[in-house]
DNA sequence: TTTGGCATGTAATCCGTTACATGATTAG
DNA sequence: CTAATCATGTAACGGATTACATGCCAAA
């Protein structure tokens, strides 16, 4: 038998929002909580029959004109089940950051070249800052006045100020490197 | 047979550091890339076998008056696949953020509830903030001519401005909680 | 008619963790 | 003598990714 895994409840949590079927819930996780989570799509359907199985939810099969789908409902089980979790401690997962382990060896490498890496880091969190920011404009617009709405705030923020720590982190390297590769020529 | 994975440099870059054996490893990876990279035990012996398999690394056996231990040292073909795995592009890992994933379903908890996990993360930042700055000295200290310093005080600048951000995230978060809370009583 | 999006699943594989298992040496 | 640390490994399990597999419907 199988332990939870926070798997489960970031399914049972978008449930928890309203019932949806395997296909909207692969989409939810990489639109609504993307930024901060990722769930496999062979995960999904798996974790839906189990989570039937032991009743949190309950599937529905719908077949009214449309092509078939199998929406799923949470249950006050599976409410109870997510409360409770919600409650626990957040187990941080093991660190594992191949950029910086890469830094770390990287006197192995030209200096240009372990500037490069930077370079790509800073464009990518550039990307990251501006859709944190048209996620905050969507927020705003869809769900104003949705008593969720400050919660996805706190989560957004968090990616927010970690994004300006990145960039900050990638123009204080680049400095570094640059005067690594230029030695100072006045005395 | 197995692809290549950052565990295998992550050791590798170690041994390039100078040979060590499976054990003095094990505390190399917790106690030098602690902060930002882990290696489960079970993982590192048998990776040792496969590199040597692989000729990237030699073992020499030791039996010189201590008890027998097996010394790997890094083959100058070793050195190459480290250097071209330094150069390529890093790979993002999933994102997957726990404690993130609690916030945003964090309606369905108590606002004190949700304050309280940050609390802890709080605590949680405080502590590594002290050990990223006493790493830095100790950096200074053990290592104040090493011509890898100036990579490891990048790699740690990393770490040490994620957690000044994270700290100042849970501030806050702690205020707004704090106001949902006590709703304004002025007008 | 064909492409793309909606829709649901299974299978193989791999990576990683945890637990198990054993024993020598040294310092107190 | 005994606890801590040095030292080396194996086995079982579980979780996650990727690839495989299928097919409907609507719009261009």
């Amino acid at each position: 038998m199988r332990l939870e895994t926070a798997t489960d409840y970031a399914i049972l949590g978008l449930l928890s929002d309203g019932a949806r079927s395997g296909y909207e819930l692969r989409v939810a996780v990489s639109e609504e909580l993307g930024y901060f989570w990722a769930e496999s799509f062979g995960q999904i359907y798996p974790t839906l029959r189990r989570l039937a199985r032991e009743k949190l939810v309950v599937r529905n099969s719908e077949r009214t004109g449309r092509r078939p789908r199998n929406v799923y409902t949470i249950t006050a089980a599976g409410r109870e089940r997510l409360a409770e979790w919600l409650r626990r401690q957040p187990q941080p997962r093991v660190p594992r950051n191949e950029l910086l382990l890469k830094m770390y060896f990287a006197r192995q490498l030209e200096p240009a070249e372990a500037a490069a890496h930077i370079q790509r880091y800073r464009q990518q969190q550039e990307v990251a800052r501006a859709k944190h920011e048209s996620l905050e404009q969507q927020f705003y617009e869809e769900h104003g006045k949705d008593p969720d709405l400050m919660y996805w705030l706190i989560a957004l923020r968090y990616a927010q100020l970690e994004a300006e720590a990145h960039l900050r982190w990638a123009e204080e390297a680049a400095q570094i490197l640059t005067e690594l590769q230029e030695p100072a020529q006045a005395n």
